[in-house]
Order: C-alpha cells, then structure tokens, then sequence
RNA sequence: CGGGGCGUAGCGCAGUUUGGCUAGCGCGCCUGCCUUGGGAGCAGGAGGUCGGAGGUUCAAAUCCUCUCGCCCCGACCA
C-alpha cells in the first residue's frame, strides 16, 4: 500500500481525552477517532489490526474444533427474561420500542440466543458436543466508558458456547478452549497470566480469567510468586491465621463511645489499631438474618459469603432490622449476646481481646473473646485478600495487582439450558438438559493490552504478528528519481512475497517527519533509500524493536528480510 | 447515578474574572520559493453557527436561564 493512497492520520499532539498510553497513541497513530463516549470508528491501520488479532482468533478457535456462526445484534427481550438475566444486566442493556412496540434490545452477550438455536436444532446425543461461536459488536450501557477500547459501549467479543452430555464432555470442552486461549494470546505477543474467577453473573462453576498484568487495568488480580497461585479479588482467598498461643482473656469492659460507629471514629477514639477490632455486619438473605464477623480493616466479598452459606445472594440488612436486632443504633452492633447465626472470618477466629459493638448505643466492648464471651457457628473464608494475606497453598506473601482482562472462560452447566429447556435425548431416551460452558474473549482490548505494554516514547511498538504492515519502505527523497526507481523496485518485490504486508511511504515530506510517522505507528521494519544508496547501492534496514541497522545491496535485501522473519525474537 | 471540570478553526490552547476595535496563538492544511537522514526555513493564503436555544444590554465568546455534548474521581461491571 502506498501511504499517500490511504488514510493514515498521524497527529503530533496527545488529543486531550486520552488519559492511558494506550488510547493516545492509537488516536495518534490514526487507529481509531471516537465518535461518542464509548464507540470508536477504527480508521484504515485500526481496521488491520483489528483484522489481524480476529483472524488469529478465527484459526485457533477452528485448529480447536469450534464452529463458527453469525448472531444477530438484535435480541427480543423475552429470551432474557426466561433465562432470568434481564435483571442482572439492568440499565446496561441498550433497548428500544421497534415501530410496533415491541422491546427489542442490543444484545450484550448472546447466551440465550445461541441456547435457543441449540435447543431447536440439536435434540439428541449423536450430535453432541458441539462448540459453536462468533465474532460480535456487543452493546453494553456502560455507566462509565473510559480509557478509549478498554472499556467501551460497543466492543467486539469473540463468543464461543459448548454444549455436551456430561460433566466429562463439558471438562473436555473447556480444556480446548483453555487451550486455545494460550495460544491466540501467544501468537498475539502478550504476556498474561489466568487467574482463577468467580462466575459472577454468568452464572456456573468454574472460570478462569486471562489477564494481562498493568496498571491501567480495572481487574484486581491476587498473585503469589512463590507457587504461581493466582486468582481475581473475587475468587481469591488466602491463608487463615494461626490464632495466639494461650492468649491471657482479658476483663470484658464496656466503653462510653459517644457518637463513634465507625471503624475510623472507634478506632482513633480509643486509639486502637482496627486490626485489633472486629465489626459485625447483620445480612439477611431470603428472609433469613445473620451476623458476620470481620476485623476491622478487612472487608467482606459478597460472593464469598454467599457461596460458603450455599446461598445464591446476601444482602446488607436495613437500618430498622439492624437496631431492631442489636437493641442499638447502627455502628454499635456486636456479637456479644446476639441470638443469630454467627458467621467469621477466619481472621476474627484467630483474634483475642478485641474491641466490637456492645449492642447498646454510644458503647463498645474491650477485651472480647471468641467462646469465652459468644459462640460461632461458623468459620469460613468471607473477605477480599488485603495486603499482607498470605497464599493460601504455599503461605508466602500474596501480591495484589491489576490486570486488563483479555478473555475468561467459565464452566455454566445447565443454567440457561434448564431456564431455557434446552435438552436432548440420551442413549436410554431420556431427556437432559445440555451441559453448557462459555467462553469470551475481547478483541478491541487484546489492541489496547498490546500496545499498553509495547510502546516507547516515539509511539506504537508492534509485533510481527498483529502488526497493521510489516515492513514499511522509506525513500528519504521522492525527487531523486535513482532511490525513487530504487524503491520501488523493493516495494514490487516485497509485495510478491507471502504474507508480507508493506506499507510504501511515498509521500514527498521531509525524512524526519517519516521516521517519526514510522515509529508512531509501529511497523517492525524500516527500509530506508537513501544518499546512501546513490553512493554504495545499499540500503539501510532498521528494525523498529531493537533499533538494529544493517545495510545491504538491493539484490540481497529480500534474503535479509528472510533473515530477519525468521529470527522474530528481535523485532 | 453523586461530585468536579471542560466545550472558541482539523488538533492543542489563550481570551470569559472586570461585556466594547475586524476573535487570537502554535501545529496541521493550500500556493510559491527553498530544503531533503529524525516532526526545517521564508513569503502568501484558506478555514470560526465562540456547543445549542432563549434572555439582559446601545453592544455578549464574556452576564443570566435552560439545554446538549465530552472528560476526570467515585459507585457499578463477564
């Protein structure tokens, strides 16, 4: 392609609603111009890019026995309604009345449309597994879009759904899919690292999150570098205390703390240090109240909480049910004489001697001990990881970092084929629901995790593998007709090379502002024609990675190239 | 959705507090000259509903009311 046949807007100045490295450049580079808050045209290079990473997609979903589809982007809202779902996604769907009036929505993910085709088409065992998935726009009414294609209202998802007989079928699926994900994410050049994940509202059992590790990343991932543990903040549990040998049980005093509920105010009002106190969080599911015990500076994971009581949801009580329980107001709640169940942490199970509530307005207790002063029924793991947990399989120190989630893989069961009654019949003539698993991946971010991690400060770093043209070829004056001659010649000759992209930059601009346009937009190779050329007949190849030069003679140039493609490591 | 900020040429911004010449600057763009190895120089030029609507005033980018859009922090989130 010849630059000035094309659209490649580069802009010298960060555009000002860019804030993260990654979204300047692709707005520098010309990939991408926002069009509203959260939808992105994608310009000529962001369109190859785009192209690149999905064809990638596309091959190892196939080399995995996945079969492609086309869904539409309009839903019917009923679907989402039987499955339960229009709930859990709320006011982040994007609906409208058709001129009929009938709810119609953008579909945000498509696991009732593809359970409905299933259901219909696939009715017995001989024609199972089957993996089938597609390449979407999908429409979600972010609260808040930010930081370019990371988190945007339209983005493109690679969506993938298996259906098998049974639990064996469904671990077989998975695996391929896990599979498959190592390796796009490989071929993509990015380092990531999977973690295990809740299933949220995805509903299942099992999930794993592929994560690329950066500070602009909205996912809080828990690490351990010693055992490889690794797991996102909901999942993520760690080691329990060991409580203190023979603690001497002090005295129960009750303390006149006018006016201080919350941790911050006790604690500085008593100068105690709030690892060293423990809060009491009435929650209520179903009707059913019950009490959970936190240390002070510790905070508790709903999801944790639910899924060690065996309950789909909890939830804070209110206000009237908090005083009514405790006798006081709120911020005085205690496990001293409340007639609920008791569920702690295993942080507040090892604690001695602690300050909490005293279930009476304006007082906390000193000196509070497990058994001693209350009973717990139950002890479990029911809190974010915070600084300083350990792991909770090896016991070393458990690091907390943020990740750009690239893609996530979850076991479902039969969760939409029941609500959705997708069955089959089995050998016997029986009917069972299939078993379902679903696996995503976010192809506009797999750009954005790209270049957050290679780039420098003159622009876009790309991998051969993504990169929008491999080799771009620089006369450094289109007026001396001999390197003009010159490199054309290289162009006709790379062009007629297999799959090689090579972009010609022949506009007549001055040689620094095409080296620095090269850069910007991060293509691998540069081929420069220079005086050089006039002189000695080579030619300089300079690779963008490394910064490495060599010169060569034109009839050597497409073997140095060879050279170069295979040793990719460098670029 | 709560809090904060911004909207002036394609991009980045000044001017708004205290109303007053023909609305400015840098980059980019067009023409010519010159130049050709890391975002050159000179000369000339095009480009503006000052986000929109209404109001106050002799006079509004500037003051008032309403409205639309965008960004940041928080909450939210496969």
């Amino acid at each position: 392609m010849k630059w000035s046949q094309t659209l490649i807007p580069t802009l010298k100045e960060s555009p000002s609603e860019a804030e993260i490295d990654s979204h300047k450049l692709m707005i520098r580079a010309g990939l991408i111009r926002r069009i509203t808050a959260g939808a992105y045209a994608y310009l000529p290079l962001g369109t190859l890019v785009l192209n690149k990473v999905i064809t990638i997609v596309r091959e190892e979903m196939n080399r995995a026995g996945a079969i492609e589809v086309f869904l539409p982007a309009l839903q019917h809202l009923d679907l989402l309604k039987e499955s339960g779902r229009l709930k859990v996604f709320g006011a982040d769907l994007i609906t409208f009345q058709d001129r009929h009036g009938k709810e119609t929505v953008l579909s945000p993910t498509h696991e009732e449309v593809i359970t409905y085709i299933v259901k219909n088409e696939i009715n017995s065992y001989k024609q199972l597994p089957i993996t089938l998935y597609q390449i979407q726009t999908k429409f979600r009414d972010e609260m808040r879009p930010r930081f370019g294609v990371l988190r945007s209202k339209e983005f493109i998802m690679k969506d993938a759904y298996s259906f098998d007989i049974d639990e064996k079928g469904l671990n077989n699926s998975y695996q391929l899919m896990y599979d498959a994900y190592c390796r796009i994410f490989d071929r993509c050049g990015l380092d990531y690292i999977i973690a295990e994940a809740d299933s949220g509202a995805m509903g299942g059992d099992a999930s794993h999150e592929f994560m690329v590790p950066s500070p602009v990343g909205e996912d809080i991932l828990i690490l351990c570098q010693n055992c490889g543990y690794s797991a996102n903040r909901e999942r993520a549990e760690s080691a329990p205390f060991s409580p203190q040998e023979n603690p001497s049980k002090e005295k129960v005093k009750e303390i006149f703390t006018p006016g201080k509920h919350t941790i911050a105010e006790v604690s500085d009002f008593l100068k105690v240090n709030p690892m060293q106190m423990v809060k009491t969080l009435i929650y209520s599911s179903h009707d059913q109240l019950f009490a959970v015990l936190l240390r002070g500076d510790h905070e508790v994971n709903e999801t944790r909480l639910a899924g060690v009581l065996g309950l789909d949801s909890v939830e804070l009580a209110n206000l009237e049910t908090i005083e009514r329980v405790t006798g006081a107001k709120t911020g005085f709640a205690g496990p001293v004489g409340l007639k609920m169940k008791i569920v702690a942490d295993h942080a507040v199970a090892a604690k001695s001697n602690f300050v909490t509530g005293a279930n009476k307005t304006d007082y906390h207790l000193l000196n509070v001990n497990p058994e001693r002063d209350f009973k717990i029924d139950q002890v479990a793991n029911i809190r974010y990881v915070t600084k300083g947990d350990n792991c909770p399989r090896c016991n070393h120190v458990l690091e907390i970092s943020q990740g750009i989630e690239i893609g996530h893989v979850f076991k479902l069961g039969t969760k939409y084929s029941i609500a959705l009654k997708a069955h089959y019949l089995d050998a016997d003539g029986k009917e069972k629901p299939k078993i379902m698993g679903c696996y995503g991946i976010g192809v506009n971010r797999i750009i954005a995790a790209i270049i957050e991690k290679s780039h420098d400060d003159n622009g876009i770093i790309w991998p051969m593998s993504l990169a929008p043209y491999h080799i771009i070829i620089i006369p450094v004056n289109v007026k001396d007709s001999i390197c003009m001659d010159a490199a054309k010649d290289i162009y006709d000759d790379i062009r007629a090379m297999n799959g090689i992209d090579v972009l010609f930059d022949d506009r007549d601009l001055r040689p620094g502002v095409k080296f620095k346009d090269a850069d910007l937009i991060g293509i691998p190779i540069k081929i420069i024609i220079g005086k050089k050329y006039t002189e000695t007949k080579e030619v300089e190849i300079k690779l963008r990675k490394s910064g490495e030069v060599s010169f060569v003679r034109m009839e050597n140039v497409r073997q140095e190239l060879e050279r170069i493609l295979k040793n990719q490591t460098k670029i």
